[in-house]
DNA sequence: ATTAATGCAAACGGTTTGCACTACT
DNA sequence: AGTAGTGCAAACCGTTTGCATTAAT
């Protein structure tokens, strides 16, 4: 139904699909493919645009817009909101997992299932709330910029 | 140093804050005041500018922000990314607290100090991550949405 | 009088849309 | 040929900025 969550390989399918929906494949989606298909996680809409038109700089975009939402009723991509504001693509084939941020370094880590296991069970224990695990984002430091701050003034 | 986080009072005290430090005490900025201390939790800016235009229609959208930026300084709010992908206000006086956010109903429930807690030091304990508990926002279905989802179709 | 703050209007960045044109099928 | 998809350009929304004006001090 949705394309093998593990293999990259889901992606050479894409053209297939479209056809099976009457859809079409065309050098654009190609390229959007391509940038996806290299994509691990997630990734924001105007940051596909960019590596679009780094393979093909001609690339507009409300065509990748349009694109990512057909992808996304196929079930390639998800979207939804991330911390930084901007609209946020999920790329299927990846593991879903939840980050964590820094808002030291910008860095990002992956929340273990383990304990977006714990997460879960906690909250719903609680109070039935079914947590999207995929979704969880926390926000803090990292243990070097821990340091950093602790460290010395800044 | 900031204000105190319980009482609502505090508000009292941003005209002398404004003062003390060569800042003015305006009409406009008694709105906006008004505004956040009736506000608990979290407002986006553009809910922020809406509201005090009910109370004054004259309102501006760049008056508000930046004074915004000013109470931001002075410690009385603080911004980040919401979820909904806009800037979001945390008005301080109100405990610091998680969110938990149902997708279903767009309802909002705060996430206990003792379950950030132990949240945070699951996260620290694996990683030395310093959870910021203050941001955790975990979305998901409450318990009424979880029901109406797997019970009927829709 | 001084200068912080305001209001306007225009700019911005990311995303969306209408429409005529192109090109996959 | 027929219609899905494209590119353009303009619209949108929330937010930011420059600048001349207003007003708190």
């Amino acid at each position: 139904m949705t394309p093998d969550r593990r293999s990259e390989a889901a992606w050479d399918l894409v053209r297939d699909r479209l056809h099976a929906e009457g859809l079409r494949w065309t050098p654009q989606r190609r390229t959007l493919v391509q940038v996806l298909s290299g994509t691990r996680g997630h990734i924001t809409g105007s940051e596909v645009v960019e590596r679009c038109r780094e393979l093909d700089p001609t690339t507009t975009p409300s065509t990748v817009y349009r694109t990512l939402d057909v992808l996304e009723e196929l079930g390639y991509v998800s979207h939804h909101h991330g911390i930084d504001g901007r609209e946020e693509y999920h790329v299927l084939p990846t593991d879903e997992h939840g980050h964590l941020h820094c808002h030291g370094c910008g860095g990002s880590w992956e929340i273990l299932p383990s304990e977006a296991d714990a997460i879960a069970g906690m909250l719903d224990a609680g109070r039935s709330f079914t947590v999207d695990r995929s979704h969880i984002t926390i926000t803090g430091l990292c243990a070097g910029c821990t340091a950093a701050t602790s460290g010395n003034g800044a």
